[in-house]
DNA sequence: AGCACGCCGACT
DNA sequence: GTCGGCGTGCTC
């Protein structure tokens, strides 16, 4: 009998891949342990255990496998179940799930390494120039990697002259593995045992009279064991008897001590006491009554809260009953709403249950938490997690909680798994049959509709904690400013004067631009020309910092031109404004004033962002200017005027979803404003006072706004009624691209007519030289999404074995949100 | 996704 | 010639 597992493997090919096992080998894989498998003429990749079985393939003969890697499952069964559904879901291959989910550390590659060949015997003259600079290499240095050849013989392509090496039997290749992951351990220190009785420890005391400091090292390693009964660190130990480690040194080797490691966690809760969870105020407690009264009825229950409103509070006691029954909670939001804050917040109440996970940490951290969560150990009882969260190992979840559940960050755009992280959630806890908990102080248009409709559990909260009122809204008409000459920069009069009284108070500003750099063109006054990105389909945008023009999409950049690079005019002129501008200008207009600003290019780094939230709560900043970032869950105490320079350019974007958003940003930003004592006020800057949506925000009229999108997305056929799923087409030959599309789009319209449209060229139709094709297609309320999709997977099957169109590449985007 | 293989233009 | 660029096919 012979044994075969199938396994997958992390690149985006549809199958399964059979490799061939023994019999122990069979007895001892489960599904979900890792094996190392060679793939391709030398690779050798990290597989994912699916199957194991008897069934030997018919069309090829299966390899065996290089090596196993681990001694129990790292993917749990529902866990794979899940991942299962998103890649049928999202349209996109399992492995690329898999390759999503866990940390790099867990996914071994092997690289090549060059050793000597000892026996070679030829004369030296026999070898070329290139061929003599990699010999001589080995002779100095034993073990070599291709890149470092690539660096002696400065060329990129080195396998032909290893090759003619290995011919030539100067050298070895071989394919090595590296576990990445790396346990941290810890160095600590004991009697060694012929010392551990006190009658033998008397002696040796004796014994070491001539040597105070190593008997002062064997005194206080014996008071510190008696006092703490716990391991005792070595570095403890040189501190306590204030020796060197020579001194310690010394005894280990004379074999007085011994010393002995043990594995450590990195992420360590070091934290105090943690505290009894705050008492819920009433509105709260009827909050949490009414979810209860909901989870009867509903798994998913959207609770709908107005800013400031305590919905924290109000999650941790959901948290706390849960782990009292030992479930496990998964705690999602938007990654830039993981602050240290809520962090913090959280391990005050749950000590070391928590655990963190997200891209920012080590993958050695996320490992760890990894295993936490697959162990079912209450260090990672709650997780506390960004978008990938949704793909950790959970045994036993209870309770997920989505925070900011109408953020569009939950859906990851690129690369593939194009997945929805709330809604991966809601089937995730359905799996696990636990239960879910929307959050949002501006729902999603869908979320909302499906609670509506008595899908999901409603719950509303709409008392601000304290009883501070909802910011007082002003819309600032800037046509009519400009007209009266009323505006200084981009500020209007009404702005400096608000910013004037509250920096006179001694409170703090925020200013919202969504764009950053100093000016989106640059244009010449005399010949209009503007400078554009060699790669792609955009003007270059001007970063006056760093005096460079920069590309947005590709990252291209050059220095700062003095003058047109057409016409060589030095009449230049800027378009449009972003936060680098606002900042200058605020500078100028309020000289004494600490003023900072907050953006991707200003955060880099691990703690950038951090730095600036520091200094902006220790009121070391007096004005903070910003993009998106500076809207989520950030909670400053003294923040009483929020400013919106321009509302429009949210507005004008050309998407369905364009004036919910809308709506959510101006509401999360003025969110910001008065959140303890004293009201806070939002002004916010247009040409267009009087537009619908505008109106509705600055009155904190959801129902309006809600009432009014789904009468538009029912009347336009969008969602929550007809369902998208998008193509994307990419190729560098712009008329190649536009036939293979029209081929697509045709057959698609064949199968679902109407409901297909485009191809339509987004607004930067080409980027690094790529020209992109959309095409979108929309499904009826009643018609079946899986029928759909496998139309759509057969007509993409024929396109591909089209030769002329193998070229163009596709990108699927299921609810393209 | 890698990576090899094959074809083609541009340089020492 | 030979290097590197890119298109194409294949991976158990």
């Amino acid at each position: 009998m012979r044994y075969y597992i199938d396994v997958i493997l992390p690149i985006p090919i549809e199958k399964l891949f059979t490799y061939e096992v023994s019999e122990n080998e069979a007895d001892y894989l489960k599904q979900g342990m890792r094996v190392a498998v060679p793939f391709g003429k030398k690779k050798i990749y990290t597989a994912l255990v699916f199957r194991i079985h008897n069934e030997p393939p018919s069309l090829y003969e299966a390899k065996p496998i290089d090596q196993l890697l681990d001694e129990a499952p790292i993917v749990s069964p529902t866990q794979l179940e899940h991942w299962l559904w998103i890649a049928d879901y999202y349209m996109c291959t399992i492995g690329d799930v898999f390759k999503a989910a866990v940390p790099s550390a867990f996914l071994l590659e092997s690289e090549t390494i060059i050793t000597k060949n000892d026996k070679f015997s030829l004369p030296e003259t026999a070898l070329k120039d290139d061929e003599w600079l990699v010999y001589e290499a080995l002779q100095h240095q034993p073990v070599l990697k291709v890149q470092e050849v690539s660096q002696i013989i400065d060329r990129k392509n080195v396998f032909p002259v290893l090759n003619r090496l290995l011919d030539k039997q100067v050298l070895y290749l071989k394919e090595e593995v590296y576990e990445q992951y790396k346990p941290k351990l810890v160095r600590y220190i004991r009697l060694a045992p012929p010392y551990t009785s006190e009658d033998r420890l008397q002696v040796l005391l004796n014994e070491l009279n001539r040597a105070p400091k190593q008997k002062e090292v064997v005194l206080n390693l014996f008071t510190l064991e008696a006092a703490t009964r716990k391991p005792i660190k070595v570095k403890e130990l040189e501190e306590k008897a204030k020796v060197s480690s020579g001194v310690v040194k010394t005894l280990i080797d004379k074999e007085v001590l011994q010393e002995y490691h043990l594995q450590v966690d990195r992420v360590q809760y070091a934290g105090h006491e943690t505290k009894a969870s705050k008492v819920l105020n009433e509105f709260q407690m009827e909050a949490l009554k009414q979810i209860d009264e909901n989870y009867k009825k509903h798994q998913v229950t959207l609770l709908h809260g107005v800013t400031s409103s305590g919905k924290t509070e109000v999650y941790v006691k959901l948290i706390e009953r849960m782990i009292a029954q030992g479930k496990q909670v998964l705690y999602l939001l938007p990654e830039i709403a993981l602050t240290t804050q809520l962090i913090h917040r959280l391990q005050d109440y749950f000590g070391n249950k928590v655990s963190v996970y997200h891209s920012k940490y080590s993958v050695n951290e996320r490992v760890e938490v990894w295993n936490h969560i697959m162990e079912n150990n209450t260090k990672a009882q709650i997780v506390l997690g960004a978008r990938s969260s949704v793909l950790l190992p959970f045994t036993n979840l209870g309770l997920v909680i989505v925070d900011e559940e109408h953020e569009t960050s939950f859906k990851q755009f690129d690369p593939a798994p194009r997945y929805h992280a709330r809604d991966a959630a809601i089937v995730l806890a359905m799996m696990h049959k636990a239960r879910v908990l929307l959050g949002s102080a501006t729902p999603s248009v869908e979320s909302y509709y499906n609670a509506k409709l008595g899908k999901y559990g409603f719950v509303e909260l709409n008392r601000r904690f304290g009883n501070v009122l909802m910011p007082e809204m002003e819309l600032v008409d800037i046509k009519e400013k400009h007209k009266k000459k009323r505006m200084n920069g981009h500020f209007s009069d009404r702005l400096i004067k608000e910013i004037e009284e509250v920096l006179s108070e001694g409170e703090q500003v925020i200013l919202f631009q969504n764009r950053r750099g100093f000016a989106p063109i640059i244009e010449c006054e005399t010949c209009g020309h503007s400078a554009q990105c060699p790669n792609c389909d955009v003007s270059l945008t001007y970063h006056r910092y760093k005096k460079q023009l920069r590309c947005h999409y590709c990252g291209y950049h050059i220095a700062e031109q003095r003058s047109c690079l057409s016409c060589g005019s030095l009449e230049l002129n800027t378009k449009g404004f972003g936060t680098e501008q606002v900042e200058v200008e605020l500078k100028s207009l309020f000289p004494k004033a600490n003023i900072a600003r907050m953006d991707s290019d200003t955060t880099k780094g691990k703690y950038g962002y951090e730095k600036i939230i520091t200094a902006f709560e220790q009121h070391e900043i007096d004005v903070l200017v910003g993009t998106q970032m500076l809207t989520k869950g950030l909670d400053f105490r003294n923040v009483t005027l929020v400013g919106i320079m321009n509302a429009d350019n949210l507005l004008n974007h050309p998407d369905f979803r364009a004036h919910e958003r809308s709506f959510q940003l101006i509401q999360q930003v003025a969110g910001r404003a008065g959140r303890t004592r004293k009201r806070g006020k939002v002004i916010v800057q247009t040409y267009n006072p009087y537009h619908q949506i505008l109106q509705q925000a600055s009155m904190h009229k959801f129902l309006d706004m809600f009432t009014d999108q789904i009468n538009e997305r029912k009347q336009y056929k969008y969602p929550p009624f007809y369902r998208l799923i998008k193509l994307t087409f990419k190729n560098r030959d712009y008329q190649k691209l536009h036939e293979g599309t029209n081929w697509f789009s045709t057959s698609l319209k064949n199968s679902f007519g109407s409901n297909v449209l485009g191809p339509e060229q987004p607004p930067v139709g080409r980027i690094r030289n790529e020209y992109i094709l959309n095409v979108l297609v929309k499904i009826p309320p009643k018609r079946s999404i899986k029928e759909v999709k496998t139309t759509i997977r057969k007509i993409k099957k024929s396109f591909e074995a089209i030769p002329q169109y193998k070229a163009i590449r596709i990108i699927l985007n299921v609810d393209n949100y």
